[in-house]
RNA sequence: GGGCAAGUGGCGGAACGGUAUACGCGGUAGUCUCAAAAACUACUGGUCGCAAGGCCAUGAGGGUUCGACUCCCUCUUUGCCCACCA
């Protein structure tokens, strides 16, 4: 592109009437006094303008039509209707924050307004967009804020809220404000805490004893992601495990499911991987293998995913949590005395580690023999049974067998406690040879010629290494060859070096040739020996291996296993011993997921209360007619698998968090609520007598499993989301406008009786409703089918969070959203159709966090420069996708940025040099130029926001700018386009700017550009003349010769700066790539001087 | 230990296999000013050269190609996630 030397206008003319108000008559109208950028006035301005006109909420009812399809396509340039509710439903989720009071953070405000840039975008392109917002205030981080700052979690609720709210009405994001949802609201939890009673009538919520993570210190159970190496993650003293009973959702009911659709998810690669490996699928074989003692049998089944190493399981290890440990501890098995007590020892010393401990311990295995044997199936052998902390009770059967010749942890522990190895399988033929050397000697590259001749295939080489293939039967050759080369003293720089042998599916072994000490002549003798000792290459090969202590994990022949699977290839003979297996009736198929149930009961305050009681005579009930149970309808799948436990009536929801003084966590390893007695004692809703409620608050992730459902039915209050299944509830969603100023403040804020008369008012109020009508007809009556609103809405067509989340809140909203379509209330079962991770937000190369004290809150940028601007920045600093570095002084150049546009727009309405309708006039080149520019930038902005590439897209906005501004005259086109392009961006000036130049009703509901190719043609090309790849010149070229080889080849070949470098020398070859480059390679000349 | 990213000027970062360093920050000089700030103008990877121009540069080393930041191997460094997963 030409430079232009006319300069850039930064001055501000001053309004002249006579000259603006015929051609920019809504300017006039606007009669503004100083015609300064002054961001807060203006911010605020359009803030409340847009609440006032409801800019930025949809009527979710106005899409009847059912279009599960959802999201346009991507990239389409369709023109808007510029009115809402007319278009498209688009759903535009981000991951809503956890409030804490000390404010939003920037990483907040970066991924916020990533997704609402995308937003806006999506509504200019016609989409009727709906964007909600709300607190996750529910939960452990609230909680643990409210106690670091001696505030009750209810207060510190109320003041976050405000605080979070406040600001994220400044940073200008195009809400729903009328959808806002808070997890702690009772209208919200009153929710959670049904979807919790549908998984446990559905069977899919159960009690188990779990050890939890306990901190002394806090006298609190933490959860898992609150333990920072062993640590508690507040007060920095080491966690202990505890066993407690915790209720667990059976999300591992739905492994298959959960991954199987992974596939087919339009998701950023790395959370889709994060997913499976989350999964952690893993096929196999359950083998069980019998337990002798001098009174009795009994049987241990182990998982294996290697059933060809069977033979070579020479031992077995028991995780010190295994059933059969504690029945050892019991007697049953009557070992002598000295065991009894050794083993009892160490199971007190394992169960009473530190997570801290284990970690320190740099994982070195512990364990001790239990004297008892077990009998290996295939073979009969007998083996010996240890207990060792390294076997997790929480993976497979709790218990292995032990294959240290093929496995590196059992490996070390058979190295450790002496115990037999045994290889059973051999690596196959191929392998590689390589050596370390540290300088090249000539003597050296002899020898690897000599090699070369060999048939030795060349891998690899550089300066300090070199890796060839050798088979297996050259291997003696390879070693003799290199004897030589040592005796001639090629090697001598390899003292001290390696010799790695590699085998076809992963290294076996390094071993060492030359000791530090040794002379070469000392090492040599030893490799003759062991040349001519064996004759079997892998033997030697093994045996070395073995001296280093490197145990064989790859791949290869099974060996020493028997007559029936000898000889068998180890990926072949898998499926076969499994077979084998099942015949003989010793094993069968098995699949195992790393992924574990969902511990979802917390013994915390701030949570909703599980909407259990616990009745002991339904308990007695239960189980003294378990049998006729089953087949009658009086209890759900729950309360039969939980005896005793039954669940609140729906009438009855929410349970209320009793608003209590005493709520912090007690050492007890019991919830708050424990101790509230006019809470535990109830009614049971089965049989009417005494009953005491789960005092366990959820887990804060079921909370944010399904707020996306209640988004789009904030207004409702007697469904959680629209459905079929509440049909009949449709007619009372008006009547319920008013309910979140009454009844939340009041709940928020009310003492423990008023909370306690607030149950009996909405049970009345509910009773009136359909409230209790749809449990009766869930699911059996219900239509599978959506409402029209889920239908229109639903699933999410575009959610943007952290990749933090990869694992937990995603899975679990999908798990979730499964349920609902097994209840039958919806009929697709993944919620997010396409989710896009943002990048990490770091501050001048250092990550933020509080410790180090760099945390950025947005509040005092805004002050300063205006939401526009910061928007603009963070925006703009680096990829979206990936993240970017914060810098105070790169704000400033943006906001400079913001005034040149500022001044630009009204350097166009009121200077006569940058006359709108003159460029209307004539088709020069200029205005050609300008065409061209602008058609350009609305290709490259609307592609780059379709991709989240807002660094790039703001870039060439600026590229748009530094055009425009040094331009004579600019068009109204021109600069509206400009404004519409930055719009998503800089929401509050570009809707100024465009009221004062266009006063139609939003620029946020103005169609999107769109750009047509035949502007985009350049009149000239420029084509790269190159020799021999290297660039000699540049050719401008009428477009109309483009094609034409022999003319480009012909003035290439004559312009001046080519024939110096061509200087007549023969040509072998021409490429030539239209409109783009031509290259002349040449001949190469003996002594090339190039 | 496993998985996933990523290494490009002083800095943040651009580059469908085709003019590396767009855009911005910072810096230098200048215009304006009594002066400063702001704003604007010009220059700004390294190196040799008066210049024209040349040469060298995308973590390191190889490979593929007419041509490699881009694709393929090997290594290395950094970041993130998971981690005794049988």
């Amino acid at each position: 592109m030409k430079k232009q030397s006319s300069k850039i206008n930064t001055v501000i003319p001053k309004y002249d009437p006579s000259l603006v108000e015929k051609k920019w008559p809504h300017f006039a109208k606007a009669s503004r006094s100083k015609q300064d950028y002054n961001p807060q006035e203006i911010e605020k301005k359009w803030q409340d303008y847009w609440n006032k006109n409801k800019t930025y909420q949809p009527d979710l009812d106005a899409n009847p039509s059912v279009d599960s399809a959802g999201s346009p396509q991507a990239g389409s340039l369709r023109q808007g209707s510029g009115q809402a509710g007319q278009g498209k439903p688009f759903y535009n989720l981000m991951m809503f924050p956890y409030p804490s009071a000390e404010g939003m953070h920037v990483g907040n405000m970066y991924a916020f307004t990533g997704s609402d840039v995308y937003g806006r975008f999506k509504r200019m392109q016609g989409n009727d967009v709906f964007e909600p917002i709300g607190l996750d205030g529910f939960g452990i981080h609230s909680e643990n804020y409210a106690l670091k700052v001696g505030r009750h979690p209810k207060e510190q609720a109320r003041i976050s809220e405000e605080n979070f709210y406040r600001q994220l009405h400044a940073i200008g994001n195009g809400f729903a404000w009328d959808n806002k949802v808070e997890t702690y609201d009772p209208d919200y939890y009153k929710w959670t805490q049904w979807i919790f009673i549908q998984l446990f009538k559905k069977g899919l919520a159960y009690r188990k004893k779990a050890s939890v993570n306990f901190c002394p210190s806090c006298k609190t159970v933490l959860a898992d992601e609150q333990v920072i190496t062993g640590k508690c993650e507040r007060c920095g003293s080491e966690v202990v495990k505890k066993d407690l009973e915790q209720w667990f959702f059976k999300i591992t009911d739905y492994a298959e499911r959960l991954l199987n659709n992974i596939d087919g998810l339009d998701w950023t690669e790395k959370v889709k991987i994060a997913q499976r490996q989350w999964i952690g699928r893993s096929e196999g074989a359950e083998v069980e293998f019998k337990v002798q003692s001098r009174q009795g049998r009994d049987k241990i089944n182990v998982f294996t995913t290697r059933p060809d190493t069977l033979y070579g399981a020479t031992f077995m290890v028991l995780a010190p949590e295994h059933p059969i440990v504690a029945s050892l501890l019991n007697s049953k098995f009557k070992i002598q005395n000295s065991k009894f007590n050794e083993v009892k020892e160490y199971i007190k010393i394992a169960q009473s580690k530190t997570e801290q401990e284990r970690i320190a311990e740099g994982r070195e295995k512990t364990g001790i023999d239990t004297g008892l044997t077990a009998i290996n199936p295939v073979n009969n052998e007998e083996i010996p049974v240890w207990v060792a902390d390294y076997v997790l009770m929480g993976y497979g059967t709790g218990a292995i067998m032990a294959v240290p010749a093929h496995d590196t942890r059992d490996y070390e522990f058979a190295k450790k406690y002496n115990l037999q190895i045994k290889p059973v399988i051999k690596p196959i033929e191929d392998f590689y040879i390589g050596y370390v050397k540290r300088a090249w000697s000539k003597d050296f590259d002899k020898f690897i010629k000599e090699l070369e001749k060999l048939g030795v295939r060349f891998k690899e080489k550089n300066k300090d290494s070199a890796i060839y293939e050798v088979k297996e039967k050259n291997l003696l050759r390879f070693i003799e060859i290199a004897k030589e080369s040592v005796l001639q003293n090629a090697w001598h720089d390899l003292v001290g070096e390696k010799l790695i042998v590699i085998f076809g599916d992963g290294e076996i072994a390094s071993i060492e040739l030359f000791e530090e000490n040794n002379p070469v002549w000392e090492k040599m003798k030893t490799l003759e020996k062991t040349v001519r000792k064996y004759s079997d290459i892998w033997e030697m090969l093994y045996e070395s291996a073995y001296r280093e202590r490197v145990c064989y994990l790859g791949s290869g022949e099974v060996i020493n296993s028997g007559k029936d699977w000898e000889d068998y290839f180890v990926p072949d003979a898998i499926p076969k011993i499994i077979d084998d297996l099942e015949k003989k009736g010793i094993g069968k198929r098995k699949i195992h997921y790393h992924l574990r149930d969902w511990l979802i009961s917390r013994q915390r305050y701030w949570g909703p209360p599980i909407p259990l009681v616990f009745c002991e005579n339904c308990a007695k009930k239960i189980k003294n007619q378990k049998s006729k149970i089953k087949n009658e309808g009086g209890f759900n799948k729950g309360e039969i698998g939980n005896p005793g436990w039954i669940a609140i009536e729906d009438e009855d929801l929410p349970v209320l968090l009793p608003d209590v003084k005493d709520w912090k966590p007690k050492g007890t390893g019991e919830s708050p609520l424990a101790g509230i007695e006019s809470f535990v004692n109830t009614k049971c809703p089965n049989c009417g007598g005494p009953a005491k409620r789960e005092t366990d608050v959820s887990d804060t992730f079921l909370d944010s499993s399904w707020y996306f459902f209640r988004y789009i039915s904030t207004e409702i209050n007697d469904v959680p989301f629209p459905s079929p299944a509440f049909s009949q509830t449709q007619q009372a969603h008006a009547e319920n406008d008013a309910r979140s100023g009454s009844t939340k403040n009041q709940s928020l804020h009310g003492s423990l009786s008023e909370t306690l008369s607030k149950t009996k008012d909405l049970k009345s109020k509910n009773n009136q409703t359909a409230f209790n009508s749809f449990s009766n007809d869930l699911p059996s009556s219900s239509k599978i089918g959506n409402s029209a609103r889920t239908a229109a809405w639903l699933p999410v067509d575009m959610y943007i969070g952290g990749a933090e989340h990869s694992v937990l809140h995603l899975l679990y909203s999908r798990f979730i959203t499964m349920v609902f379509k097994d209840l039958g209330l919806i009929d697709f079962e993944e919620p997010f159709s396409k989710f896009r991770a943002h990048g990490l937000l770091i501050k001048e190369g250092a990550k933020m966090s509080k410790s180090r004290g760099n945390v950025v809150i947005p509040d005092a940028y805004i002050r300063k420069f205006g939401a526009d601007t910061l928007r603009l920045y963070l925006m703009f600093l680096g990829p979206f996708k990936q993240g970017g570095d914060f810098y105070d002084t790169g704000i400033e150049g943006m906001h400079k940025f913001v005034k040149r546009v500022w001044t630009l727009v009204h350097n166009v309405i009121l200077s006569k040099a940058k006359d709108p309708d003159s460029s209307a006039k004539p088709q020069n080149d200029r205005f050609d130029e300008a065409q061209r520019m602008m058609h350009k930038t609305i290709k490259k902005v609307t592609e780059d926001l379709e991709e989240l590439r807002y660094n790039t897209a703001i870039a060439s906005m600026m590229e748009y700018y530094n055009f425009l501004a040094k331009e004579q005259s600019i068009s109204k086109e021109q600069i509206s386009t400009f404004i519409k392009l930055i719009s998503p961006f800089a929401p509050h000036v570009s809707e100024e700017l465009w009221h004062i130049i266009e006063n139609q009703n939003s620029v946020h509901k103005a169609s999107w550009p769109g750009y047509e190719e035949k502007y985009l043609k350049e009149k000239n090309s420029n084509i790269i003349v190159q020799i021999n790849g290297r660039v000699r010149d540049v050719l401008t070229v009428d477009l109309g010769d483009v094609n034409d080889k022999q003319k480009i080849t012909e003035t290439a070949s004559r312009s001046p700066k080519a024939q110096k470098y061509l200087d007549n020398r023969p040509i072998q070859k021409i490429i030539y790539v239209p409109g783009k480059i031509i290259n002349f390679v040449l001949k190469e000349l003996p002594n090339g001087n190039g």
